[in-house]
DNA sequence: TGAGTAACGAACCAGTTCGTACATTAAGTG
DNA sequence: CACTTAATGTACGAACTGGTTCGTTACTCA
């Protein structure tokens, strides 16, 4: 153990900043999801790393930075996401009944991403609006919204004159709550929003009441 | 001040039980909601009290029993509410209608209980799971929600056969989604979901939804 | 090749935080 | 009025926590 090296363990071990800063980003997104931000402990974090805490300070500068790195870089990934939506070569019903879905699919792979979006709004999203990375983030579904919105008008198909941004909340509202309450939910309520067998009857419940309103004859108002 | 006591001043200060309790519970209600479960400090909580640290520890037994039973005195406060519904004597659609605009007012007028939940979700919901008042909590408003439903499928209005917790979850998520996530929806799209002069707008939306998807012609399945 | 620098580790520190031991006092009760 | 007990306040401590200090090592480039 003094002389002998061993070239498979320290294999790419030293000297690796990137990697570094990509492990301690990913632990630290685990550790911050699962504690949320007060909770989680950077010495945690940094014991669950090959690294250590100074490496932490030394990168991302403290806890309050290292969550808004955790969150910039979980919201580039839904971003990225967004950008590969595909979905207006399809009629307009289709192409809402799609994204909805999409998006249904997304919220439920990342779980971890509903947490620290609870925890940001937890905390005011002091970290969102101070991150100028974040606040100036355009999400591209709203655009594809958009455009699906004023061709299903333009078709007659939609009768609602519901707007792009409005029409997202509605569709995350219920995607988002599923994840993010299950817990409390199931408790009080004895149902699993999120087990496997209903987990297609949510998918197509929530595309029937987005496109049940979308086509609806409006009630009097 | 040695010997000439303060009636007003002193009234109901010492050796009120009841009082010192109560007081705990509505401090640790605040503080909670306003830092998270690990977020708030006990001492921070009475300091804001009448009394002193020890009294949180006679009374509760510590931070968990303490936060298990903030939770439990705001959920009792959304029972009672829900007893008082009082939508059955209205034709299903309108009560339906008047049952989601309910539930929009509630989540809109308590979002220190939205945030409680929210908290609670972050720690999967452990404290409704072992707390037995909680757990065994049956919500009034999922009989009213069966009733109506039942109602409107006799008379014909409703061609959906939505389960009652399923539609409670759907009205639920767009009342709460818009109140717990309210910062970061409006720091990445710009736009206050509670904003006072779109109140009517979402609460229109949301019945406008919901009674869309139960008399719409069930699409192919 | 050797000096400069980016990357890294161990140990430490000062302030905090939950919880408790101990002392005290108001209010019933016989 | 003694006497018991529920209710309350003070002071303290052990463990934890974010952040820092100081020193070391691998890489690179003149």
């Amino acid at each position: 153990m003094t002389t002998v090296e061993e070239p498979a363990r320290r294999e790419g071990r030293i000297r690796d900043a990137a990697r570094t800063k990509a492990e301690i980003l990913a632990v630290a997104t685990e550790e911050f999801a699962r504690a949320g931000y007060t909770g989680a402990r950077v010495d945690e974090i940094a014991a669950r790393t090959r690294t250590t805490k100074r490496m932490i300070y030394y990168y991302f500068g403290g806890k309050e930075q290292l969550f808004t790195a955790v969150l910039e870089r979980s919201y580039a990934v839904i971003r990225h996401a967004e950008r590969d939506l595909d979905v207006e070569h399809l009629d307009p019903v289709a192409a809402i009944r799609r994204l909805a879905g999409l998006t249904f699919d997304h919220h439920e792979a990342h779980p971890d991403f509903i947490r620290l979006v609870s925890i940001e709004n937890i905390h005011d999203a002091e970290h969102i609006t101070a991150s100028e990375t974040l606040s100036s983030l355009n999400s591209p579904a709203i655009d594809v919204i958009h455009r699906i919105l004023e061709a299903g008008r333009a078709e007659g198909l939609f009768t609602a004159d519901v707007d792009a941004v409005d029409l997202h909340a509605m569709i995350s509202s219920f995607c988002f709550f599923r994840v993010s309450n299950r817990h409390t939910f199931g408790a009080l309520f004895g149902r699993d929003l999120t087990a496997a067998d209903r987990r297609e009857h949510y998918r197509t419940m929530l595309g029937d009441m987005v496109i049940a309103y979308l086509t609806a004859g409006r009630p009097a108002e």
